[in-house]
DNA sequence: GAGACGTGGTC
DNA sequence: TGACCAAGTCT
């Protein structure tokens, strides 16, 4: 155990007040509705994706408060989602907001109780809401609060089996202090981030490295096995005509909503020509893409004509906008 | 409780 | 290239 937890979390918040970063746009507001986007956001995504592309402040542009969310059309909510993945963080921020509006009389629950009952928001992005915007001395672990407590307690179990997160939880419960809250999870998070990083560590500059009883860091935390790479081929079809595109809407719930180019056997594309080969990652697939060129192609089930004007503002997963980029890249060099 | 879910960056 | 990683949640 820590042996004296209050001067540990005021020495972390403290280093936060002075050497955190105040510029991040979720730093400047307290508006539980904006916080939560900002979290959701972050879900196993890293800081700077959602600051690349303005992800954040297009969002909250577009979609200011939770009446407007919850009235917009689910298509529009997925596209201000559009390269960000894990795409059904974006349907449950609407369900959220929607929730909300019917549960709350559209005033942002204040219990963690509540806040955690809403769509998408687990044990995590319950805690960090309240204790972010509403805050409440709320327990955080996240992956960044994981590592550094792994790393101070010298823990070497994995930190992603069911024991190993109740540990974790408890210290963090533990650590917590009942005042300033925000700038001791701030200060947890934004260590993990910057200094106890996950390879090579810089521990020299470390605020809190008194406490720290590890004496190989890079070591820890311990995870369980990965699943292993699979490879596979994807062949698909680039069907236009009459200034029209083929697309199939992914009807299955977890990417429901989303565009793609139609799948098709290698049976079925046998003979076409190839219009353009990729690769790409997702979860632990290694993906090769064939895309082939096809005239008269015929829709089927939930798949449907496009015109080529409204491609841009429909929702579609980052390989296939971008094996689209390719596809008609190729034709302008060779019409 | 294991598996599914996206993507982009780093080494 | 491929393995690892990231402000996790849901089923």
């Amino acid at each position: 155990m820590l042996e004296d937890r209050e001067r540990f979390s005021q020495t972390l918040a403290s280093w936060f007040k002075h050497e955190g970063r105040q510029d991040l746009p979720w730093r400047t507001t307290r508006d539980p509705y904006a916080i939560l986007v900002s979290e959701v956001m972050l879900q196993q995504t890293q800081v700077v994706t959602v600051l690349s592309r303005g992800y954040y402040t297009n969002w909250l542009e577009k979609f200011p408060d939770v009446a407007t969310l919850a009235a917009a059309k689910e298509e529009e909510v997925l596209k201000m989602w559009e390269g960000l993945g894990y795409y059904s963080r974006a349907r449950n921020l609407q369900k959220a907001a929607q929730a909300v509006i019917e549960n709350h009389d559209g005033i942002f629950p204040t219990s963690p109780e509540e806040v955690r009952a809403l769509p998408g928001v687990g044990r995590y992005t319950a805690g960090a809401v309240c204790c972010f915007a509403l805050g409440l001395p709320e327990p955080i672990v996240d992956a960044n609060v994981a590592r550094v407590l792994a790393r101070l307690m010298d823990f070497h179990q994995p930190v992603d089996s069911t024991s190993g997160i109740k540990q974790l939880w408890e210290w963090a419960t533990e650590c917590v202090p009942e005042t300033d809250s925000y700038h001791y999870n701030s200060g947890l998070m934004e260590l993990g981030q910057r200094i106890c990083k996950p390879k090579a560590p810089d521990c020299g500059i470390c605020p809190v490295k008194n406490w720290c009883t590890c004496d190989s860091p890079e070591k820890l935390p311990i995870k369980k096995e990965r699943r292993k790479t699979i490879h596979r081929d994807e062949h698909s079809l680039y069907a236009v005509s009459e200034g029209k595109i083929l697309l199939h809407r992914e009807p299955e719930r977890r990417r429901q909503g989303l565009w793609r180019l139609p799948e098709r056997t290698s049976n079925e594309i046998a003979g076409l020509p190839l219009a353009a080969k990729m690769k790409y990652s997702i979860t632990h697939y290694r993906v090769t893409l064939h895309v082939y060129e096809i005239t008269g192609a015929k829709a089927r089930e939930d798949e449907a004509w496009h015109s080529l004007e409204s491609l841009a503002s429909l929702p579609m997963p980052s390989p296939y906008r971008r094996a689209l980029e390719t596809v008609q890249e190729s034709f302008l060099l060779q019409p």
